[in-house]
DNA sequence: AGATTGCGGATTGTTGACAATCTGCAATAT
DNA sequence: ATATTGCAGATTGTCAACAATCCGCAATCT
């Protein structure tokens, strides 16, 4: 096993005699961010990307020299990655990458219904021209891609669809609770790797209704519309699970 | 400004020659734990009693003192904290317990209505018989401390209405967001420190009515009433904090 | 007087070292 | 052959020291 070649370090150089002119919004930006914080972003790229598979275990000297960075703040943001819901800690056996079972899974959808239930209520209400601007390119995109049955560019166009109708919504709190909600809902989906092309064309049309509701600024249909387009989401994961359409559907790794 | 006199260490003696015999379970508890993980529960619960003060100032020296332990573990136990809501970091300047504002506050309460009407439709479907008769000996002493007007043994009683029907709800994933949501609307209560006893009956007759459609397991009404329930008790906050009712009604304390 | 600059103490950020625990494997015993 | 014991290396948990930053106050300048 080689030691991977490190990185570009993360360290904003301690000392910085170096005469180059920095403008201060350059300076202001890193001076905001401490190690631990950028650690922590790092390592949630990694693992909402996959780069870090799931139930992958996370090994404080390796992330510390890849990062060039001493234990201490891989350490801090484990503790927060652990709260995040990214990561799970096993006192003197390590940290992983967390793995969501489908029975978690499916409780967290409902969660995740609730919240976007309450999505479509607030964005149907407040959504601002520009939002709405967004929201009908994505759901046109969305019909090219759907004819197109090409499921890797589908999976981006949902995200943003609800991204954006999160941000619509005008509520902070609920826009952090529900990334996080789906930050571990992308875990579980990430392990069980189901696109099914065939849910496209629903999906969509799921989409085109929620944002009619929405720019009728029907709230109570919008709200009604997100919540079972969530429900039906999962679903149709189940049915994806029990039909496994060409690949493996489960493979359950372990740790390494 | 004397050094308190050191509390009882939470540290679980290094070197354990004790020869007295440890139960296992006692033995398996006790290294379960690390002191982060001891150091983040007593915060914790500091934050929630209100020990702690929102806004106050948070010294690593001084914690990681009283409880004597290193800065490390400290450290560690902020970075978790502060994911779940209950502390802010400010680099190089230290970590506060969080303040929340009357808007932050407006905008979790939404999203805690979205929640609880999710717990009340799930609760009436699945709660089970010792459950339910848990629910109703609250509403009963509900009653009776009611008619007294006593606010204080009110407050307690709600948050044990609403924490059993979460656990009702058997959905692991909501109880834990739920309870992230109620501790961040415990901060800000905190600080209001309203307590209107005048609204005591009509919180009791909402609950009386959420008991009565989870009874009949109607889950559809128990969702619009839990969901209707919260938005109402936002209401009722505001107008309690326009018509001061006799103390003070916000005191902004600022960091010490 | 009011604003600015320059210490000095206090606090936070980071690091490397040490202690404790776990894991795998080999040696031994049954 | 199987189970148990006892290392040795690797990994995590904790700590204390060092570096960098911030804050308040006094000295200085305009």
């Amino acid at each position: 096993m080689f030691p991977p070649p490190p990185s570009r370090p993360l360290r904003v150089a301690r000392k910085q005699p170096s005469p180059r002119t920095l403008h201060s919004a350059e300076i202001e930006l890193l001076q905001q961010h401490s190690l631990t914080s950028l650690v922590q972003r790092e390592l949630e790229r990694q693992i909402v990307s996959g780069e870090l598979a799931s139930g992958a275990k996370l090994n404080e000297a390796d992330i510390a020299g890849e990062l060039r960075v001493s234990r201490g703040p891989v350490r801090e943001a484990f503790r927060a990655l652990e709260q995040a819901g990214l990561v799970r800690l096993e006192k003197n056996r390590g940290v992983f990458v967390r793995q969501v079972s489908l029975e978690e899974a499916n409780e967290i959808y409902e969660v995740r219904a609730a919240l976007d239930g309450l999505i479509g209520r607030l964005a149907a209400r407040r959504i601002r021209p520009e939002q709405l601007a967004r929201v009908r390119a994505i759901v046109k995109r969305m019909h090219a891609v759907g004819r197109a049955r090409d499921a890797d560019a589908y999976f981006p166009l949902n995200l943003e669809f609800h991204e954006v109708l999160a941000e619509a919504a005008g509520n902070r709190a609920l826009r952090a609770n529900y990334r996080r909600v789906v930050n571990e809902l992308d875990l579980f989906r990430r392990e069980t790797l189901v696109r099914n092309a065939q849910n496209i064309p629903i999906s969509t049309r799921d989409h085109e209704a929620i944002l009619n509701a929405v720019v009728k600024g029907d709230s109570a249909l919008a709200e009604r519309l997100l919540f079972e387009h969530v429900i039906n989401s999962r679903e149709r994961l189940h049915l994806a699970l029990k039909n496994p359409p060409a690949r493996a559907p489960r493979s359950a790794r372990k740790a390494a």
